[in-house]
DNA sequence: GCCGTTTTCGGCCCGACTGTTTTCAGTCG
């Protein structure tokens, strides 16, 4: 059983338990430990099996004999009868924005209402409005809430939100009503994918501020409006929410809506031990209600005794405590990058010819590049004969003399196929500066099937690189089964880099993986992945997973000087 | 249900907005 299917459990527990109207407190337990096994790399049933169950975050005896009783029974008793009590199609409604479980249930109780459809046809005959609690302005917003929710409004890739963010920030910041402006929530933390678009504004004349933002030619449908918050919907169907501030909160404010969630609890939390009181207005002491600080971010960790955490390991997975005692990690910078060990050129299936791609990554400020095409076995890729891969590092070689303080390495994208073989003889390998060796088929096959292949690739002195090692596709395709700890572990000892490819849909391996890699001794090469030469500009989306998961530069590959980088794979090739 | 340099019991983050109320519950982040 993998941790993400027994975390879905311990979350629709919480969910029955909220329409139940159980105590928050016991609600958010649920989802605490399920967030907590989330972020766990290894398995559950040998977590289990250790009796350490009961060390993970956020489960205690409780949660822990619920987990045993799932491994080895199959299921929860207690989780069965609570789907006889409400049907689990209410589960599905209450994601129905405006519908929470208060009122989910209240519309099942009296009106029988257990499914997206019977909520839109009770709203449809006007049903609603006369229940208690209801009106009629309601059961307007509900029937339009529920027609949107069925055109499907997912979370959005990380990349598309962040150009449509800024431009509208961009919009805001021409406007004299605006002192300054950021993003905040998910979308400032970088996450993989972005519920909502938070921006923030500085601004003395909120009201004026708050009728051009909802006027803004990109906005399709005004959902909210006040003068400290308005939320709207975009013309592509994104909700984008502002808030407005003081310049004296702006500080305390961007804190605050940067979130996450766990992590301000956990904040507030220690603030109020030391007798203070920190909200989106500033930083407070309680007995006199005086303001400590508000005006920077800055000022509000460090008046609790901390460093100032950057925000995209905001997520309290352990930065609040090594914040106390002044450890935190020195986080990778974009600036750090020197190269990118995976791209495609025009040779195989990529858009552009090498030399493009070589000019873009000078231009961006790289000192190398290693052009992997695929390999003949990907046909349908365009993999490279042997001819044609000498033939092509011939036209590396002669870019090469032209360029001055640049280096293109000729390298390969190898698939690994059914039995672990790969495309090309060992002997023929060497003659590559950068080999990349990635799984594309066979993603159903069982775990043990995946590992091995995995394994018979990590352990080949002559491959450098793993490339998108989970194989998962945001949104479209779960990872495939892996023994992560077994692949870690032979990463670390073989000297195999394992990629975090950056491609925005796959930001693979993620966050919570690499710093699990890091852990384990195991080094990280950033790559694109690039298709095109514009792509060579996601390295930006793979720094932001890579810092998400603590990394510094020196866990790195690609940040060392290309000597460095190559004499690294020489030890490990021998 | 979890958790403990004040606690093994009694806390558990905090506020805006909306709609339905006439002081507040529900939802959201």
């Amino acid at each position: 059983m993998d941790n993400e299917y027994a975390a879905k459990i311990l979350d629709e527990i919480a969910d029955l338990l909220d329409i139940e109207g159980e105590s928050s407190f016991r609600v958010q337990a649920y989802r605490r430990a399920a967030n907590g096994l989330r972020g766990l790399i290894e398995n559950i049933e040998r977590i289990n099996k250790e009796g350490r169950l009961r060390k993970v975050p956020g489960i205690g005896k409780g949660i822990a004999e619920k987990l045993e009783e799932l491994l080895t029974k199959g299921k929860i008793e207690y989780h069965e009868e609570l789907k006889e009590k409400i049907p689990p199609s209410l589960l599905e409604l209450i994601q129905v924005p405006g519908l929470g479980p208060r009122k989910a249930k209240i519309l099942y109780d009296n009106l029988n209402v257990q499914s997206i459809d019977d909520l839109l046809e009770a709203t449809q005959d006007h049903r609603v409005a006369s229940l208690k609690g209801f009106g009629s302005q309601t059961e307007e917003n509900l029937l339009k809430s529920v027609r949107q929710f069925r055109e499907g409004r997912e979370r959005i890739l990380l990349s598309e939100a962040y150009p449509i963010a800024e431009k509208i920030l961009g919009e805001l910041r021409k406007t004299s009503l605006v002192i300054k402006a950021d993003a905040a929530g998910s979308l400032r933390r970088m996450k993989e994918t972005i519920g909502d678009i938070d921006l923030l504004a500085a601004s003395a004349e909120p009201m004026k501020l708050m009728d051009f933002f909802c006027c803004l030619s990109l906005v399709d449908q005004v959902l909210v409006k006040g003068d400290t918050k308005s939320s709207v919907i975009a013309k592509n169907g994104f909700q984008v929410d502002l808030r407005v501030v003081t310049p004296e909160q702006y500080g305390s404010a961007l804190q605050y809506f940067t979130g996450s969630k766990e992590h301000n609890i956990h904040l507030r939390d220690i603030a109020k031990k030391r007798g203070l009181k920190i909200n989106e207005y500033g930083l407070f002491e309680v007995v006199s209600d005086r303001k400590m600080g508000g005006e920077t971010e800055e000022g509000i960790y460090t008046s609790l005794g901390m460093q100032h955490i950057p925000a995209l390991i905001r997520e309290d997975k352990g930065e609040i405590e090594l914040a106390k005692e002044h450890k935190l990690p020195r986080l990778l910078q974009l600036e750090d990058i020197k190269g990118d060990l995976h791209v495609h050129s025009s040779w195989s299936d990529g858009i552009n010819g090498i030399r493009d791609m070589a000019q873009e990554a000078v231009q961006l400020g790289h000192s190398y590049i290693a052009i992997c095409d695929h390999a003949e076995k990907l046909t349908v890729a365009g993999g490279l004969s042997k001819e044609d891969v000498r033939a092509r590092k011939k036209e590396i070689d002669r870019l090469n003399h032209q360029l001055d303080g640049f280096t293109i390495l000729s390298g390969i994208e190898l698939n690994i196929d059914n039995e672990g073989h790969l495309d090309y003889e060992d002997d023929f390998l060497k003659e590559f500066d950068i080999v990349v060796a990635s799984i594309h088929s066979g993603f159903n096959q069982p775990e043990e099937v995946l590992t091995r292949r995995m394994l018979a690739a990590i352990g080949n002195p002559n491959v450098d690189i793993i490339g998108h090692p989970t194989g998962r596709i945001l949104g479209r395709r779960p990872p495939y089964a892996l023994d992560l700890e077994a692949v870690l572990k032979a990463a670390a000892e073989h000297g195999t880099l394992l990629e975090l490819n950056s491609y925005p849909d796959r930001l693979d391996l993620k966050d919570d993986y690499v710093r699990e890699a890091k852990r384990r001794g195991v080094r990280i090469a950033i790559n694109t992945d690039a298709h095109t030469a514009y792509h060579l500009r996601y390295m930006l989306f793979g720094v932001a997973t890579a810092k998400r998961g603590w990394l510094e530069a020196e866990d790195v590959a690609n940040t060392w000087q290309l000597d460095d980088l190559m004499s690294f794979l020489r030890d490990k090739s021998v």
